[in-house]
DNA sequence: CGCTTAACTGAATACGATTGCAAAAAAATA
DNA sequence: TATTTTTTTGCAATCGTATTCAGTTAAGCG
């Protein structure tokens, strides 16, 4: 037997079940005054029928969808993107909310898909790694749709968001590099219109200004690929670096591959490499990346909550908080005197 | 000012515009009889308001929700289905379906999450990496709400899937070993309950029994860490493999490392490794992974294609193809005579 | 300029649920 | 048992849009 497009609805339920429509409602919404009866009766009407409840009927009367829109970039070239994205779908998952995804390109104007996430109800929007315009962020809090941002924000907008303490980590990264003696140190940028990348090499720059010692500086593209490039523009000059901080993990490890297998470099006697967000692939064996992991639970977590408390809370103002990320001693960074690998330093702020 | 939720209807615009509430309706939809003029004044209008459409409400009346469902299993230790993932929902976006998202675990049952997608209404469901049970899948489609799934097929179940060809991929790579003149081959199964593993493993043994070549056989579960594990105990036994083909790359990855850094071993002088999947690390010049590259266009391309089709025309008996794979030529395994690495050969059928 | 035909518009209804309200039934109390 | 109180129940209105149908306006034409 072929049924139509899910033709069942609660009027159907009822008629068999010998009620009337809005008990049938009634036994749904877990809540409402229901006999016990009457229940078992809907519930086995419904069961017969293979009756399930019109979420957009529901929701248009509730006002209520439970759905978020999630916009993330850098998930295919970003391995730490695509664990955040694992983690807030699962957690939204977990607290029932239903979840409508975009994945979208860094660079991606998201004017366009904004208008659909709005015209679709959510009931609030999870940016992560892409750049909302501040016009248009405003726009959505103005129509009671909170956003919240995961690594990245808009200056004085009106919104949620969690960052990694980028520009601390950087220092951190600095300090180390000082610390170890390296007297020639590079910072190997990502997109250049990243806040991420912009606050890392703001502390790390500002570390070594204060010692008076000069930076190299390398621009990739946030990819393996192009840091691999990089590297080697980088370690063919007559005046190499002794180190090279990279914006991200991924092109720590380009630069990594770059150095051993492209250029013959020894890992970290001749040259130290230092990455940022601690993916999986740092700490396998053939890497072994010193890197300065970021938060990530904690960002999920905190955005998750923050986002599902101002949906229930409209006027509540919206939270931001830079989270401490902290330093993953491992292989492939001459270390101070005193300081082997296999340490973890979490950041003081 | 402050808006209340977005309070806006179709009404208020009417109002404003001086025009009926159906003018507004048929200036949005692009395709009604309106005059240039009164389209004007809507949009006009709309535009003062802020108003969108109300998809919810749109959709209980046309029955149509523009919305699929899309579950993927194993994102986030198997970086070939986050670029599965990444690449379906461009597509989606690409043909103006939205996505309803729901990230599980490999072994998770899904019939918790189908009633929910049911319930928003979305019109077809795209399954990846996931296994639905025959009788979920089939209620699926016996309401009108067709299935495709990515590398996963439940047999004679009334569904569309694509698979790469896995068996024949197996085969290819033994005839590869056998033709480098291997002895002693091994086979590192990922979850036993798979049919991507099984599949390729039957092909795997097929060649190998046919020339009476016996191999080892070790279990992973589908990660970096485990597949290392199961590498130290498949070489460090006294009668070590002289080869070892992987259920998927990142095992592979783990299993090099295991055998370069963990035993010392000389890859592929000592020991062959053989992937399938060509995940990008697969090509970084750490490992260079020998491997089968599964036809991820295609099968996105194709699945999308197929589940859409299938929604326009419900009649429509559901396809189901096999699509071959290549093998990928580099350093991780010795070649036959004539054969050198950086070859990539198509697989006939 | 009349008349036929086509293009446009607005009123009314439907989609499938939730929910306030009043009536009915059941339970509690006298 | 009669009466009050509480719990259930059904009716009807509502959410915001699409769409049919009948009526109106504009266009086409001789």
């Amino acid at each position: 037997m072929k049924h139509s497009r899910n033709s069942v609805t609660s009027i159907e339920v009822a008629k068999v079940a010998g009620v009337s429509q809005s008990s049938v409602s009634r036994a749904f919404s877990h809540e409402g005054p229901v006999s016990a009866k009457t229940r078992r009766k809907v519930l086995d009407a419904a069961r017969k029928l293979g009756y399930q409840p019109n979420a957009m009927a529901r929701s248009l009367i509730t006002r209520r969808t439970s759905m978020v829109g999630m916009v993330i970039a850098n998930v295919h070239n970003n391995p730490f993107y695509t664990e955040v994205l694992d983690l807030l779908s699962r957690k939204f998952q977990k607290l029932g909310q239903k979840v409508m995804l975009f994945i979208v390109n860094r660079d991606q104007n998201l004017d366009d898909i904004l208008p659909q996430l709005l015209e679709y109800q959510v009931e609030g929007i999870l940016v992560t790694a892409a750049t909302l315009s501040s016009t248009m962020a405003e726009e959505c809090e103005r129509w009671g749709r909170p956003v919240a941002m995961i690594n990245r924000y808009v200056p004085g907008v009106h919104a949620s968001w969690f960052c990694c303490a980028n520009y601390e980590g950087g220092k951190m990264v600095a300090k180390l590099l000082l610390d170890a003696n390296h007297q020639r140190p590079a910072f190997l940028a990502g997109s250049e219109d990243t806040t991420t990348s912009i606050d890392r090499e703001r502390g790390f720059m500002e570390i070594l200004n204060q010692e008076k010692v000069e930076a190299l500086r390398e621009i990739g593209e946030y990819t393996y690929q192009d840091a691999y490039d990089a590297a080697i523009r980088l370690l063919d000059r007559k005046d190499p670096p002794d180190a090279i901080f990279c914006a991200n993990d991924i092109m720590a490890l380009g630069v990594m591959d770059a150095a051993k297998n492209g250029l013959g470099l020894k890992i970290p006697e001749e040259v130290s490499i230092i990455g940022f967000d601690d993916i999986p692939m740092s700490s396998w064996s053939s890497y072994s990346l010193t890197t300065v992991r970021q938060p990530i639970q904690r960002m999920v977590d905190a955005s998750v909550e923050e986002l599902l408390n101002r949906i229930e809370n409209p006027e509540r103002e919206p939270l931001q908080e830079v989270i401490p990320g902290e330093l993953v001693i491992r292989g492939s960074a001459r270390m101070p005197g005193g300081l082997s690998s296999g340490w973890v330093i979490s950041q003081d702020r």
